[in-house]
DNA sequence: TTTGAAGTTTAGGTTACTCTAAAAAAATAT
DNA sequence: ATATTTTTTTAGAGTAACCTAAACTTCAAA
């Protein structure tokens, strides 16, 4: 009995693969061409390219003009990258005590690393983890990924409590912004007011009274206690 | 003060300059293309297009015909990249209980991730491991590296005894047939007799005797005891 | 329903790396 | 010293990924 794994993909395809996923979590139809090529920062004519190629090995379902979405293939290709690169961020913050701003580049990198075996060990190393640091879900070995209830701190309302469980766009300075403030995932905040002329708010985080932009609750994930 | 610490040479050239490394170590003099070429199981043509870029680069002194050598800068690249390797190796078997066996093919992707950081923290992880899984020495961060005694078994004479530090060419099938022998770095061992016609050797490993052929004992490097 | 703007694809070119085949240089044997 | 073999380089071509510019669809406003 033979298991040969060889090189599936092409780091390229790799990332193309993963961006189409996250886009479309967002946009629940098609992918367009030019969302993909804005998010990879690259031109439509690189795009369509690939996305032709990525058709004929059947990774996503691709029609002329209309956009793209995963097949089975394609999707579950791109959960394994997304797999590996949430559990790596999780080495690199829980073992390496990297912050949790530090972490999404160096794992940009190490989630085209090939082993199988490497990654199940790896798993087991840091524990079987379900988040990582960001509080985004980590697939299991059967690339099967929580779904948990949560909500942008920008729809609470006035009073309410939540816990912090993640953030929406894990941009560096934004991640800074939050560690001078100490807030993470698990911070407590209470919303004592929102200005209804901006939707900027005034939260309780221990014992701290922080005045947010409305941009700012949009990019911060909670669930309501 | 700007530290711009960008992509600085591609996989392809930082695996020639490794193999150009080790191929250094071996024959004192220049490298020659084909020897480069038959390592990196490569053609002869495509070997004289690289040194010649490595070349243009101040990688290499290159005079056609004449084979290379490592300028300074070229080595320091080379020893980066070994130091990286060896590093990788120990997290894997330390840290993820891999065998000594499994852990080349792995090894050879992750030392091409860039973070000069991500070294330092591992290399801190594992608390400044001075030598690789095989035994071989892994460079510091000033990229120097231990120099040990060590020789062959096959120059031991009869009745010497030595301490087992590593091992020539790490093939798979040779670690798993020491594996099996439990003979492994650290291992004392005994020569009881040598065969002068073939020059293979009787051995005592802890309490069991073994017979090994020249052509193994020539892939285990001792330290005479 | 045309028409212009926006989005998408195609055509053709560039770069990095690889290859085969042929030419050139060096080493070796006669 | 010349001939033959080996080694090395060059020439020319292929592939993957990217680009610009031009052509083609689609969509939406007039």
């Amino acid at each position: 009995m033979y298991l040969c794994v060889m090189k599936q993909y092409s780091l390229s395809e790799e990332n193309y693969l993963k961006t189409i996923f996250h886009l479309e979590q967002i946009a629940d139809g098609n992918v367009s061409t030019n969302d993909i090529a804005e998010k990879m920062e690259t031109k439509a004519s690189s795009v369509s390219d690939m996305i032709r190629k990525l058709g004929e090995k059947n990774l996503v379902d691709y029609i002329k003009y209309q956009g793209v979405t995963l097949t089975d293939r394609g999707r579950k290709t791109a959960l394994r990258v997304i797999r590996k690169h949430r559990l790596w961020e999780v080495f690199l913050v829980e073992k390496l005590d990297f912050q949790w701003d530090e972490v999404h580049e160096i794992a940009e990198e190490l989630e085209h690393i090939e082993s199988e075996e490497l990654i199940s060990r790896l798993d087991a190393y840091l524990g079987h983890p379900e988040f990582d640091p960001h509080g985004d879900p980590i697939p299991d070995a059967n690339l099967r990924i929580a779904k948990i209830e949560k909500r942008l701190l920008s729809e609470l309302r006035i009073h309410q409590r939540g816990i912090c469980v993640g953030v929406h766009e894990s941009d560096n300075d934004f991640l800074q912004y939050l560690d001078k403030r100490q807030i993470g995932i698990g911070t407590k905040v209470f919303v004592e007011d929102i200005e209804t002329f901006d939707g900027s708010m005034t939260i309780l985080v221990d014992d701290n009274r922080y005045f947010i932009s409305k941009k700012i609750a949009e990019n911060i994930y909670v669930q309501i206690t």
